[in-house]
DNA sequence: AGATAAACCCCAGTTTTTTTATGGTTTTCA
DNA sequence: TGAAAACCATAAAAAAACTGGGGTTTATCT
């Protein structure tokens, strides 16, 4: 009988019972589950800094907010993610997102690299269980809703450099243009070419703002 | 009972029967599957023609290689799918390639955005079933060899246009560098610093050619 | 091994693209 | 309606990419 670790980090109490419950009445081989949970960052790394002295976690789940939206804290889910991926690039990482927010998918993508992706709407016991067996002996694992964002970027033939994302980003979150300036390390006449530059790109030329912003988000780039 | 329509074009008559008598065996709620195959890009245009005055096929199953490699024929899979996703945009498209040809998949991601991608290796009956059910209800439907490559596209943050892709291509099959003016319209010192710049990006500076070529392989781009 | 071709490197001049500052017009909204 | 923000146009400066011509090193073939 062999032991599988997992380590669920998420802020809510119960939704991260919920998890372990599921978890741990997976059945298959003979494995024996037993699952570890953490309700924030620094519970979650000392967790994983715990396992490098006795036994490292075989599959790391991790919740995207492990704050209140509201709050400005100094760590989330994808620092800590980026942070498990140094510590034991052995384990497997999983990430839960509230919802498919596609830059912070396409985000942590890049900078984790995680081998499995949930939109939390997607999560049911049935694909938890696939999810684990997935990221275990073929990674990745991608959730139905994170596939449908990856395969918008995988489609659009567009790319942007890192100020055009900045550029959307911020204007998505009501950032004002005028404000920019403090957030990107240009001018603001680069800031508004590259607007207009990025409207021409998302066929919405002399339009306002919300119609880039929409354009951006259908394509999978917000 | 409801009627499902698959059409299946593949140049090799007997993976095609192969595929008709899995798919015409699945079950599941009261569809009855009909599988209509083609073995070459003339006669799976006819019968994608064909169904626009009768019905629709529900799915479109795509080799990408509709001939042998050797011969130059003027169309392939990829030429077919971009073709009936202009006919019929309702039908699902789902493409099977023969191995995991990075360059392909990106491509034809791109330029079809297909509702299933299956490396052949990954088909089996289990897998074909998952793959209509998931296209037909909540697509895209990607096989693990498939989604390991869009994996490391999606992992990676390096961009390449398109001239610069054409490079990579092309040494990968083997064409000299001083004969990539051909098909890139570039003078070959520009070719010589692209290189130059690709081989920094993959950091493979000083190296070879093949070795550039083995990182770009590596990280998904042919 | 020697000869030849290909690959690689470097530099200077040119072209193209991007950034920036400036000054203006239009839109938005309290 | 008046002020702030957004938007547009232009020209100059800076950065990046392209090109042609040199050369040296490395690979290939006999």
């Amino acid at each position: 009988m062999k032991t599988l670790r997992i380590l669920a980090v998420d802020d809510h109490e119960m939704t991260m019972l919920g998890y372990k419950f599921i978890l741990e009445r997976i059945v298959f081989d003979d494995y024996n589950i037993i699952v570890d949970t953490a309700n924030s960052f620094d519970a979650g790394k000392q967790k994983i800094e715990d396992s490098l002295h006795s036994f490292k976690y075989d599959i790391i789940f991790l919740d995207v907010q492990l704050f209140p939206p509201n709050e400005e804290q100094p760590h989330n889910g994808e620092d800590l993610g980026i942070l498990a991926r140094k510590m034991v690039p052995e384990s497997k990482i999983i990430f839960m997102s509230s919802f498919s927010d596609n830059y912070r998918i396409n985000s942590i993508l890049k900078s984790v690299d995680p081998d499995g992706y949930m939109v939390k709407t997607d999560i049911d016991p049935k694909s938890l269980e696939q999810a684990v067996k997935t990221v275990l002996f073929e990674p990745p694992y991608y959730s139905s809703k994170a596939l449908g964002a990856i395969r918008k970027k995988m489609s659009s033939d567009i790319t942007l450099d890192s100020n055009d994302k900045k550029i959307l980003y911020h204007l998505s979150i009501g950032t004002k243009t005028k404000d920019l300036e403090q957030h990107i390390e240009l001018s603001s006449s680069s800031i508004e070419n590259r607007k207009r530059h990025l409207k021409s790109l998302f066929g919405t030329e002399k339009e306002n703002d919300l119609a880039l912003i929409v354009a951006a988000k259908n394509r999978g780039f917000i």
